[in-house]
DNA sequence: AACAGGTCGTTGAGCCTTCAACGACTGGCC
DNA sequence: GGCCAGTCGTTGAAGGCTCAACGACCTGTT
């Protein structure tokens, strides 16, 4: 057989599909109430919160423009639109990279680390409202382990 | 007390936080992955693709504009501008709703279902590929059940 | 030293979603 | 019957993300 036959598809069973479906509603109803959350509370979108998080771990809370795409999984050109709305809003500033002539270096200002610990409480209190506190600790867990396999199958290849 | 004491916070501890993170990424390059696909191999959004199949499974291939809506977790104004697409295209057409004048039906033509039954083998092996696949049985069950319970928590107040 | 291929970050157009406002209709109540 | 609050679906503007293309820079090769 030159021509590899075009092998059945392999559908989800009833069982895997209702976990697959619920993994879907659930996710749609969780970033929209912590968008909105934010948004409303903040005035921050989830993404400008995430890199802010980041940045605030980071030592000088500084992170270069690659890094943070990689470890927020967003594309380059989408860190770059949240980016200057972060800059335009004062709560951070770019700054030329010493090692590499490409790079660009976002550091976290003092207002923008002040904007972070105003928003954190009720961001946690959300987090915690609609998925950790209504799931065991045994859940949880094993709820990260999965996404974490996830996670590490979809390696940016 | 007539003011309650503004609790503190109670953050997440190190391995929540790394369960929460696990999920962000792996919520997000999955989404990415397969979105990407099915505009690739069947020019179709994820949106486009999740009202296509709810139709499928409907009686008489139609459901109401709002029960979509709630179905799939998305915004009225989401589903309308979606439908508008999927109609102009061909695949879905609209009619008036005999018992609620208000009401709006949206049936699935037979270019639709075609359509979907061609996309459909290329999706389940991306959702397979990412998900499914990567996980055992019990893990992708342990996940079902604790989206379940997180999508029953955010029940549309 | 010059080049080729790759990476980094940006840009602007196009698309999708949100948001607020609206008209049409319904159902309960007086 | 008439009102009134609420639901349904739509609309258009505004905002965020994707995509393709680009200039600048780096690295390894010759």
């Amino acid at each position: 057989m030159s021509t590899p036959s075009p092998t059945e598809v392999r559908w989800l069973s009833a069982g895997q599909q209702a976990h697959w479906r619920a993994y879907l509603v659930a996710t749609a109803r969780l970033q929209d109430a912590l968008g909105r959350q934010l948004e409303r509370d903040s005035d921050l979108s989830l993404s400008e919160y995430e890199v802010l998080v980041r940045l605030s771990e980071a030592p000088g809370r500084t992170l270069r423009m690659s890094l943070l795409a990689d470890e927020l999984a967003h594309s380059r050109s989408r860190i770059t639109h949240t980016v200057r709305r972060l800059e335009s809003a004062g709560l951070v500033e770019r700054q030329a990279c010493d090692s590499d002539g490409r790079g660009v270096n976002c550091h976290m200002t003092d207002a923008g680390f002040a904007r972070l610990e105003a928003a954190a409480p009720g961001h946690v209190q959300a987090v915690r409202a609609h998925l950790v506190d209504v799931l065991t600790d045994d859940q949880l867990g094993a709820l990260g382990d999965a996404m974490a396999a996830v996670r590490d199958a979809l390696e940016p290849a």
